[in-house]
Parts: structure tokens; sequence; C-alpha cells
DNA sequence: TTGAAAGCGCTAACAT
DNA sequence: ATGTTAGCGCTTTCAA
């Protein structure tokens, strides 16, 4: 049913290839003026339009960028939101297209890795943890993949600065005179988080806080509620893992009548713009999730482009000089608020 | 580079189609217990992965949905992140995948057109308005399209039952206390808008207001102060077109000191959870859109999946039986909030 | 400036 | 139970 260039053809007498040619824009070929015409003529009026799937699957190339997460995100979630909104635009401005790739719960990390592989997309961007088995996979791959916000080995990747963003967060506590700290982050082995952490006790073990006053409490995901039991009275800051995190504190602490900061003080990482009640504002750490994205992109498109002028190059320090070890780090800004 | 179908048949000395038949999982293809083994084994030794360009411009289908919009929305926008994140779970559930279009901004309609059509997806989700010229050349074409949020002539379409939501948002106002009225509504031609403001128009013409007691005022798309200039003193009841218009609008009461809800009343559409800052919450109509999403997706695939039996049957009256003129209007409910 | 031929990797119809 | 043949629509030599 659609019209092909064969059908283009036939109707000009002239050859498939010549139609194709012309209509894909191939600039290094030489048209006459006429054929050029009477070719575009047709090909308006018979409502012409090139396969893609033929296209790609002759040039290998898609022009498609795939977007996956081992995690549970979906667009509503806002980090997660945020990424892929990043990468919307940045893919906009370079006329690709994004796939976002279903997660396949439940079936097998190979299926998983096939379906990634499956020549569908030019390059992956990731977001995943250190324990996914999927990350080596794709390492050890020829598929050019970037990570996005956690460092994964093996493959480029753009994060914030977390050991910055946590050191402003308890520098600036520290000031307001909090003497009292916990931590909360979660069970997944995010390698974000495990940096922030490590600088939260790193920072405060220099500043002579005993180990009782510089806790960790690792829970379940957001979930928030359970250390408010184990405060104790004794005012303390509490620093979680994110916004989303804080968010759902500072709903707890309404909930049960404690009063913030007075009480226990909160602070968030991710720095979501939260304008729509005015009068609070809480204290976190802004990451330029968007700007991860674009970076993660302006990697990955390095790679795809690197890997199509490859197959002289000398194998044994392959990967560094191209951009495969590359960690971009985007640097992160203190946003002061009244939760602390 | 990549292992195909016939270097396993070469290493088995088997023909390529065998391979490919034990491959896919022809379960109509009967194969000896011994080549099914010798195939998986050596598709797993040598790396086998199906090439998906080929598969799909093979059998015609790719198993990807398409997601695009008009408007400068991305996953950052609250409601369009709802739409994506929607339709993220309801692909995942069905196998799906989902490219999000990029918008190709400043083009012509003519190459967006061609981009949406050209073989990618198996069909399309749209979020646009009537005056977008799109519109009529996708309910022209072929491809199984189904728009979400704003129905669009010529298509199938799910939206949020914008009338009711209208009438219980008055309705409660209405109980309040409240004898005086403006609806803000966008520049832009979104069906679901004018019908909120007809219905807003409508009813309180019937419960005796005069006009001037019940204005609608045309804002730059979510921009909301200037309002606050023209109320003059008088108590009022802003019915916003949106969630994040009547956030904009809480924001510029509280800079400029308007009091809410004593000055001013404050309602959005949308009903997105807002849990960030305890003790305000605004008076809303909550919209199912991720729900929107998952019924739109079940929608469109019926037509993808009728359109492969088609073909027979009568032209004549085609098109409704068959989905095509299908319009769902979901449910909506009021969000109480002390915002009015 | 254009045409002929080949092939990307797969699936589907038919033959054996 | 397997092989043969053909073709999806396009791009890419190479030849004319």
């Amino acid at each position: 049913m659609p019209v092909t260039a064969k059908d283009i053809a036939r109707e000009l007498s002239l050859s498939q290839p010549t139609v194709s040619r012309i209509l894909s824009g191939d600039l290094s070929h030489r048209a006459s003026d006429e054929t050029r015409r009477r070719v575009a003529e047709a090909a308006r009026r018979l409502g012409y339009r090139r396969n893609a799937l033929a296209s790609s699957l002759r040039r290998g190339r898609t022009g498609l960028i795939g977007l996956h997460t081992n995690h549970n995100y979906d667009a509503r979630n806002e980090f997660f939101g945020s990424i892929i909104g990043g990468l919307q635009c940045a893919c906009n401005a370079r006329g690709l297209d994004l796939l976002l790739h279903s997660a396949l719960h439940g079936r097998s990390c190979e299926e998983m890795f096939n379906r990634l592989r499956d020549g569908r997309v030019d390059g992956l961007i990731l977001h995943s943890s250190r324990d996914d088995p999927l990350v080596s996979m794709l390492s050890e791959s020829s598929l050019p993949v970037v990570s996005v916000a956690d460092a994964l080995p093996g493959m480029a990747g753009v994060t914030c600065d977390d050991a910055l963003g946590m050191r402003l967060l308890l520098d600036h506590l520290w000031q307001l005179g909090h003497r009292r700290f916990v931590f909360l982050a979660p069970q997944l082995a995010l390698p974000s988080v495990e940096l922030r952490r490590q600088v939260f006790e790193r920072v405060l073990k220099a500043r002579g806080l005993r180990p009782g006053a510089r806790r960790v409490r690792r829970i379940e995901f957001e979930v928030a509620a359970p250390v408010l039991d184990e405060l104790g009275g004794e005012r303390a800051a509490v620093c979680c893992w994110n916004d989303r995190t804080a968010y759902n504190l500072l709903h707890d602490c309404a909930a049960r009548g404690v009063r913030v900061p007075q009480e226990v003080a909160v602070a968030g990482f991710d720095g979501f713009l939260d304008d729509k009640m005015p009068g609070r504002r809480l204290l976190t750490v802004g990451c330029p999730w968007p700007e991860v994205a674009t970076r993660a992109l302006d990697l990955l498109i390095e790679q795809i482009e690197g890997e199509a002028g490859e197959g002289e190059a000398g194998e044994g320090a392959a990967g560094v000089e191209d951009g495969l070890g590359r960690e971009v780090c985007l640097p992160v800004a203190l946003l002061e608020g009244d939760t602390a």
C-alpha cells in the first residue's frame, strides 16, 4: 500500500536507485535538474515516504537513541522525568529520536540484553546500579553506552558532583549549629549515594563528631517515617538521599506534629524546583539532571561516530582515547531553604 | 560483525531459514529436537541476536508505539510526564516499546508527517490541538492514531470528563459562598479547555450571575499574575485551566501579599498529587492522566490488530465499527483543598 | 547522468 | 523435518 521508490521509478521510467538517490538527498550524485524536478513532483503527488526500516537496515544506522533503567522508574518520577526531558530536548536538537525501552520485568537478563542490542538503537543511555548483571554484559559488548547519574564500571558516564554537594550541605548545616546528623540511604547499591555517604562520614568524623552523632540509616527506598522514632527527642539534621525522601519526611513530620526545623531539620538532594507551595522551601543540593542527560548524549554520539571510523586502530589501548572510559562530573549548588 | 542466522546455518550445515525458524520460536514449525538443540547451542555460543530491523521490515510490524505532541511539552511537564509514564507502564505490560518523536521545531509540517509515517512505529499516540495541520493529515492517513486529553476530529481519542470536572468545581465553590468567578484559559485551541470554558459560562449563567461576575480571561499559557491586577479588591474565585497555572497564581499571591483564600480563591485542574509541602492543599479536579494513556494504548492496539485483518470489508461505513471513531471519556473527581 | 546488480537479515510460501 | 526461492525497500558499488 505505501508508495515506494520503485513505484515512482516505474511511473517515470527511471531506475529505482536513481529515484532513491534523489529522494534521499544524496548530494554527491549529480542528477539532471529535469529529473530532479520530475522525481520530486511524482513523490509529492503519489505521497512517497522513505521507509526508515529499510534505510536503517541497509545503512546500519537508525537515528534512534535508547534509554533503559533497571530501577522501577518511569517519567512520573521527577528524577527520571528530568533525565527523559533533558534527552528529549537534546535529541530534538540533533535530529534524533528517543526510544524508551520497556523493562521486561521478570524476564531474564539475557532477554533484556538481546532487546537492547537488536539493532533498533545506535546507542544507549543507561541508568543502573553496580549489582546489575546487565552492566557488564553491555560494557563488554560493542554497543555504545553511557551511564547517567551513577557511575558504572567499564563504561563512560555523566554524574553530578555528589561529593561536593554533600560537603556544601554539611558545611551549611554545621554553620546553622547542627551537631547531630543522620543520613538516609536506600538499600540499593547506587554509586552516587554511596559516594555521598562516604563524604558524610568522612567530613563529620573530621569535625570530631562521635559515631552516634553521625549515623547512616538504611531505609526502604524513599520511606522516611521510621527514622522519626529513632531520633529520641534530641534535635537532629536528617540528610535524605534524594528530594522525594525529604518531602516524604516533611510530610511525616507534619502528620506527627514534629516541628521543622525546630525539632528536626530536613535536607534533600536533587534540587527539583518546587514553587508549588509558597512559604516553605526545602534545603537541598541542586543537581542539573537535564544537563547530565544532554552531556551523556554528547558522549554517546562521540562513541557512535568514533565507532564508524574504527577498524584499523591498534587494539591494545583502545577504549580510553575514544571516549569509552570518559567520566564527566557536573557541578552542583547548594539551594538554601527553611527546613534546617 | 554481528552474528546472523546465516552464520549459524553455515556453522551447522543447515539452511538459513531453518535456523531462523527455530530461533524465532516458530511453533508451527516442527524441527527435530536434535537440530533445535544444536541451533540453540550455536546461537548461544556465537552470541546470536535477531536483527529487529530486518525482522520488522519483513513482517511489517515493529512492536513500537510512537508518541508525539505539537506543544512544547517534554517529560518534565507534569501532565506530559504522566502521559509518558502511563504509556511506559502500559507498553511494558504488553511487550511494546515507546518511541518519543522529536518535535522538529521550525521544520515543515510535511516533514514531521513523513517522520511519523516512516514505518518505525505501529501506531501513534497524539497530543495536539485542533489548529494543528498535522491532525488532518494523520486522520486521513492509514496510520493508527489515538489522541489523548484533547479530542481531535477524525480520530479516536481518550479524554477526561472535563464538563463534569468543571461542574463539580463550580458547585463546590458556590457552596463555599463564592459569587464572583474568573476562568483562566490559555490562548491555545485546546478542546478540553474550551469544553471547560463552555461549562463555566453555561453553569454560572444558569445560576443567574451577570457576565461581569463570570469572566473568562485569556492568559499567556500558564502565566497568571496579570489577572491579580484586574480583580479590584472584591473577592473572587479564580479557576485555572490547569494545576501549574494555579500554583503559579498561588506563588504570585504570596509575592504580593494577597491572602488565599480570604481575598482570592484558587482552583486548579489536573490533580497532581502534591504532598511535597504539607499544610496547604490546592482545590482541584483529579484527572487520571496515566489511565488516559493506558486506555489510549488499548484503543490503538485494537486499531493496529484490526488493520491486519482488513482488506475485504465494505469501504462505506468503515472507521466507525472498527474503533476509529471511538471516544472514551474517563471520570474525574473533585479534590478538595484549602485554597478556596 | 543514469542503470544493473548485489545485498542488509529476516520471514513466508512452497517444494521436497 | 528441512531446503529453495523470493522479496520487504533501501543503499552502494560498479558499469555504461
